[in-house]
RNA sequence: GCACCCGUAGCUCAGCUGGAUAGAGCGCCGCCCUCCGAAGGCGGAGGCCAGAGGUUCGAAUCCUCUCGGGUGCGCCA
C-alpha cells in the first residue's frame, strides 16, 4: 500500500497540477522541523525557480487549496515557500485501519515481479567461515527476503569456490604429505575409496598451510598450478580426491549457515559449471570475441570511454587452467538458459572491477545487457587500525567463534533477567538474542561502507541494537497476552487516536512503504533497519506514556491494543526481512 | 603512476536526486520502577559537517583544488 507521505504526496501533487504544475513538485516527506509539523513540502521553491514566480505567493495558492481538505488538519507556510502539513485524526485512522486490512502489511509492492538470482555466498571449499562472510550471508539473505516480500521471486545461490588453484594447492599438500595415497597413483582411474582421507578440520589445516607454502616457493606454486590444470583437465584420481575435499566441506557448511539462519535454494559451485567453460569459449570463438594474450585467451572488455584502461576478462590462463573470470561467466550462461530477470552479487566490493570485466563479457556475448546483472557489493570490516579486521593472534576471526562469544554473552544476560529462574528456554533465547544483536549490528550499517568492527557494539544489547528491537516486540506480545488477545492474530478494531505518542507511533507505521522500498531500489537493509528502530521507538515511547492492558476505558484500551496488534505484526515482519526470530520471552 | 571510495559530536555511524535550528546509538551529567517487562522512558552538555575556492536566493549534499585515510589496477578468488 501506499505510505502516508506518498498519500499527502498526491494529495499536494493533485494541487500543483491546478495550477500547471509538475504533480512531482507536491512530493512530501517527514519534516526537519517536527516542531512545526510532523510533514513537509519544498515544492514551491523548485517550482518558482523553473517558472520564474514568486515562491512564497505560488506556495499560498497552493496552500489555499489545501486548506479545506479533511486530510489536512493544518497547512501552513513559512520561510521563502515551505508547505507545511498535519495530517488530521480522522485521515490518520482511516490509513492505520487500510494498513491493518492491507493484505501485504503495508509493505511496498513492486508492479511487475522479476525472476532474481542472488549469489551471496562464495565460501572457498576447505576454509572455514570466517566473518567475511558473515556481511555477504547476512546482507544476501536479507536483500532476497526484501525482494519477496515485494513480490519478486527470489531464489539465493551458494557458488561455492570449489575450483581455482586453492583446490590444486589443496591436493598437491596432500601429495606432499601423503604420497602413497592412491589417488597420486596416475594410472589408476576408478576404484577409489568411498571415506575422505581428511576431516573438515584436517582440511582447515592444511588449507592455510598450502596457501602460505605457495606464497614463499615458487616451486610449490607451480606444482598446485599444474595440480589445479590436472585437476579441471579430468585426471581421475584428482577428481575423486577433489570430490571428497567438497563433501566434507559442504557438510560443515550447510551446518555453519543453518545455524546463522541462512539458506540458500541452490548449491551450485564453480566446478558444477565446468561442462559450460568449452561451450562459452565456443561461443566467443563464434563471435570472434576471444583473443590470445601473452599466451592466454582472453575477453577484451574495455572501451574508449573507460576512464581507466580495463585488463580483459582472462578466460583460457597459460597453463590450460580457469580461473574465476571463466567460471563466472560460464555461470552466467548456465543462469541465462533458465532464465533471470536480475542477477545480484553480494560481494566484497573490492571485486567491482572483476563483475565491471564479467558483465561486459557477458554482454557482448549476448546473454544479458549490463543492466540486469548488478554488483551490490559491501565494505570490508576493518580493526580499529582501519585495516581489515585480524584477532589478537593476527589471524582471521572464524564466525564460529564469533556466533559463540555473542550467544554466550546473551546468555548472561538472559540469566540474569529471569527472577523465577525456570530456565529451560534459556539455550534458545540466547541463540535467539545472540544473532540479532549479531545481524542488527552488521545489516544497520549501509552495505556500502566500510565499518569498524567492534566486538563490544556486537554484543552490545542497548540502544540501537538487535535486542532492543526484540525487547519491544516481546514486551508487545506480553501486553496482548496479559489483555488475553492472541499475539499471532491481528486484532480488528478500530484505532482512535488521542495522544501524541500514539499519533507519533502510527505515523512510524504508516512509513513502512517508503522503508520497505527504499532498502529494495538501494539494495540496502540498513534502511529497513532504521525503521524498524524507528517503530520500536515509537512504541517504547507509547508504552511508557499509555496504559494499555489495565486501560479503564474499554474504547480505549480496545483502540489501544489494536494498535500494538498491529505494531507487533510489522515489526515481527521486517525483522523478518533482516533474518531475526524473535523470543517469546527474553 | 592511474582509477574508485571515504573524512560529520569524545567513540561508532546516519543524512549526500541542494532547502528551515545537521540526526541516532554508545559514552558523560541529572531524573523516572507502591501502575502492562528499567534490555526501557524523560531531560542536559557536546559539532566553523577535514581545509580552501566556486555554482546557487539557499551547500554536509553539486563542481575544482589541497591535505589526510582506505581500496583496486590480467594468469589468487
Amino acid at each position: 500500500m501506499l505510505s502516508l507521505t506518498a498519500r499527502l504526496s498526491l494529495l499536494v501533487g493533485e494541487a500543483f497540477a491546478a495550477e500547471g504544475l509538475d504533480p512531482a513538485l507536491g512530493a512530501v516527506r517527514v519534516s526537519d522541523r517536527p516542531d512545526l509539523a510532523p510533514f513537509q513540502c519544498n515544492g514551491a521553491l523548485a517550482a518558482a525557480k523553473a517558472a520564474k514566480k514568486n515562491p512564497r505567493q505560488l506556495a499560498e495558492s497552493i496552500k489555499s487549496r489545501l486548506t479545506e481538505d479533511p486530510a489536512l488538519e493544518e497547512i501552513t507556510l513559512a520561510g521563502p515557500g515551505f508547505l507545511n502539513l498535519t495530517p488530521s485524526l480522522p485521515f490518520l485512522e482511516e490509513q492505520i485501519a487500510a494498513l491493518v486490512a492491507d493484505p501485504h502489511g503495508g509493505a511496498w509492492k513492486r508492479e511487475t515481479p522479476e525472476k532474481v538470482i542472488l549469489d551471496y555466498g562464495g565460501p572457498n571449499v576447505a576454509k572455514p567461515l570466517h566473518v567475511g562472510h558473515l556481511r555477504s550471508a547476512i546482507i544476501g539473505q536479507s536483500l532476497k527476503t526484501i525482494m519477496r516480500r515485494a513480490g519478486d521471486n527470489a531464489v539465493g545461490d551458494i557458488h561455492l569456490g570449489d575450483w581455482g588453484l586453492q583446490m590444486g594447492q589443496l591436493i598437491a599438500e596432500m601429495q606432499r604429505r601423503a604420497p602413497e595415497l592412491p589417488y597420486f597413483d596416475a594410472a589408476k582411474t576408478d576404484g577409489f575409496p568411498t571415506e575422505s582421507p581428511v576431516t573438515v578440520a584436517e582440511l582447515s589445516e592444511i588449507y592455510p598451510a598450502a596457501s602460505a607454502a605457495c606464497k614463499e616457493d615458487p616451486e610449490r606454486m607451480a606444482e598446485a598450478q599444474a595440480a589445479t590444470a590436472e585437476l579441471q583437465a579430468g585426471r581421475p584420481g584428482y577428481r575423486a580426491l577433489w570430490q571428497h575435499f567438497v563433501d566434507v566441506s559442504r557438510e560443515a557448511l550447510e551446518a555453519d549457515y543453518a545455524a546463522l539462519g541462512v539458506s540458500f535454494e541452490l548449491w551450485r559451485g564453480e566446478a558444477s559449471v565446468d561442462p559450460l567453460i568449452p561451450v562459452t569459449v565456443d561461443r566467443l570463438t563464434e563471435q570472434n570475441l576471444l583473443v590470445e594474450s601473452d599466451g592466454a585467451q582472453v575477453v577484451e572488455v574495455g572501451r574508449d570511454d573507460d576512464k581507466k584502461e580495463l585488463p580483459p576478462l582472462l578466460m583460457i590462463k597459460s597453463n590450460g587452467s580457469v580461473g574465476y573470470g571463466s567460471t563466472d561467466l560460464a555461470t552466467l550462461l548456465e543462469r541465462s538458459e533458465e532464465g533471470f530477470d536480475r542477477c545480484i552479487y553480494v560481494v566484497d566490493k573490492r571485486q567491482a572491477e572483476h563483475f565491471v570485466q564479467v558483465f561486459r563479457a557477458a554482454d557482448k556475448l549476448g546473454l544479458y545487457t549490463e543492466e540486469k546483472m548488478e554488483h551490490a557489493g559491501f565494505g570490508t570490516m576493518n580493526g580499529k587500525d582501519g585495516r581489515p579486521f585480524k584477532t589478537r593472534e593476527g589471524g582471521v576471526l572464524r564466525l564460529a567463534d564469533l556466533l559463540a562469544m555473542v550467544i554466550n554473552k546473551a546468555e548472561e544476560r538472559v540469566r540474569e533477567n529471569d527472577p523465577d529462574a525456570s530456565g529451560a528456554q534459556f539455550p534458545e533465547t540466547a541463540r535467539l538474542v545472540g544473532l540479532a544483536a549479531l545481524k542488527f549490528a552488521d545489516l544497520s550499517n549501509p552495505r556500502t561502507t566500510d565499518y569498524i568492527f567492534d566486538l563490544d557494539r556486537f554484543v552490545a544489547f542497548e540502544g540501537k541494537t538487535g535486542p532492543y528491537l526484540l525487547y519491544a516486540a516481546v514486551r508487545m506480545r506480553s501486553v496482548l497476552e496479559k489483555a488475553g488477545v492472541d499475539a499471532g492474530e491481528a486484532l480488528n478494531a478500530p484505532i482512535s487516536l488521542s495522544e501524541p505518542t500514539e499519533r507519533e507511533l502510527v505515523q512510524a507505521l504508516l512509513s513502512y512503504a517508503d522503508a520497505h522500498e527504499g532498502a529494495y531500489t538501494r539494495r540496502m537493509p540498513h534502511v529497513l533497519c532504521d525503521h524498524a528502530f524507528a517503530v520500536a521507538q515509537a512504541f517504547s515511547k507509547f508504552y511508557a506514556a499509555c496504559r494499555i492492558a489495565d486501560e479503564n476505558n474499554v474504547t480505549v484500551r480496545t483502540s489501544r491494543l489494536a494498535l500494538v496488534s498491529a505494531t507487533l505484526s510489522q515489526l515481527t515482519d521486517i525483522l523478518a526481512q533482516l533474518g531475526i526470530d524473535a523470543p517469546d520471552k527474553m
